[in-house]
RNA sequence: GGUGCGGUAGCUCAGUCGGUAGAGCAAAGGACUGAAAAUCCUUGUGUCGGCGGUUCGAUCCCGCCCCACACCA
């Protein structure tokens, strides 16, 4: 494949020489998804861009919220300036009301860069969804499709009875998962009782927890900035999309904010203040809190991935402006 | 100036009939296979406003002082 920055950056770090490597060592493997990954508002979409232009080829957003087309300001969607500099994928190209998860995002970004790849020998992923990334680099086990009556019995049930309901459903229907599974976590719960209800089998028999092999190599690099400077950024950019309209974005949004897609960061806290739960200076105070929470939970996610090769947003940065002195 | 009510964890507050204290939130760490910006688990945090007095022992009782709030003047 061609690397137009080969040779004269080898002595620049190792996101580079590991991009090099990599792709010799696999002979077999001359396609290649340089990933972007990191917490939120830590600066990927610019990074993201600066390399997709760098490679010349387009972007698949890995963003579990920035794929819904009704959600704009709050979730921090790239710029439509942004969007024209470098073709995104997964970026408002689905509805709030399409049941879009880490299965069908596997799907949806598989075919994409199968697709980018005829034209292209790089793509970029960029997004701070750990588990969506995982999903599109190792895969899911195959897990049959849950019939939707069956899905919503459940979570009506636990609406009415609760935990403690749930708990003694699944260590009725399947006790191997009530033994090693999280009893206090009602998402869990249900979805092993969504399986078990609708297959016949415990999650636990679909877990084979082997990676997939792709047939592209993969370069995973990690954003990071000191804590002080990304909750500086959360800071700013939440401020920044109350002055854009953010306010109105949720209120237009209020018939719908019992859908997954509005269980997030930015519209649950407005939606409470349209409830008259709390002051919009309040609604304003947690949306800040509530990011840097996700924050912080992201980076226990990926700071797991051994894989991902760590960079501060500052040194990227001159890596990409030193790649382009050295080819204009 | 007087009266009243307060001053306990980063914040809001509980409590100790005198034996140096605790909830929620925040924070820190962690988990994660079709909701993942979701969901869940674990863990601290202290001159108990200051100085004296009483007491074997004071955050608790007493005195004075400082600070905040409310009302009266």
């Amino acid at each position: 494949m061609k690397v137009p920055v080969c040779g004269s950056i080898k002595n620049y770090p190792d996101l580079w020489s590991g991009f090099l490597n990599g792709n010799m060592s696999s002979t077999l493997k001359n396609k290649t998804v340089i990933i972007i990954a990191g917490p939120t508002a830590v600066g990927k979409t610019t990074v993201a861009i600066d390399i997709a232009r760098h490679f010349n080829t387009e972007i698949i957003s890995a963003d579990s919220r920035q794929c819904f087309k009704e959600l704009d300001i709050g979730v921090a969607r790239p710029s439509v300036e942004e969007l024209e500099k470098v073709k995104h994928h997964f970026i408002a190209s689905h509805s709030i009301h399409e049941g879009v998860n880490a299965a069908g995002f596997e799907k949806y970004a598989l075919e994409k860069a199968k697709a980018l790849f005829r034209d292209h020998d790089v793509v970029v992923m960029v997004g701070g969804t750990g588990l969506y990334i995982k999903a599109f680099c190792e895969g899911l086990d195959d897990i049959p499709a849950i019939d939707q009556a069956i899905r919503e019995e459940i979570t009506r049930s636990y609406a009415q009875k609760g935990l403690s309901w749930l708990q003694q459903e699944v260590q009725e229907k399947d006790p191997a998962f009530y033994k090693v599974g999280e009893v206090q976590n009602p998402q869990r719960m249900m979805r092993a009782l969504e399986v078990i209800a609708s297959t016949g089998q415990s999650v636990l028999h679909f877990r084979k927890g082997r990676k997939m092999e792709r047939d592209f190599a993969i370069i995973k690099t990690g954003l990071e900035l000191p804590k002080e400077s990304l909750h500086h950024n959360i800071h700013t950019r939440v401020g920044r999309m109350m002055e854009a309209g953010l306010l109105e974005e949720v209120k237009s949004l209020i018939p719908f904010k019992q859908l997954n897609a509005l269980q997030t960061v930015g519209y649950s806290e407005i939606f409470d203040h349209l409830d008259g739960k709390i002051t919009l200076a309040q609604a304003v105070a947690d949306i800040k809190t509530n990011t840097r929470q996700y924050a912080k939970r992201q980076m226990t996610w990926f700071r797991r991935d051994k894989e991902i090769k760590w960079v501060s947003t500052a040194a990227i940065k001159e890596i990409i402006a030193f790649a382009e002195d050295v080819h204009p």
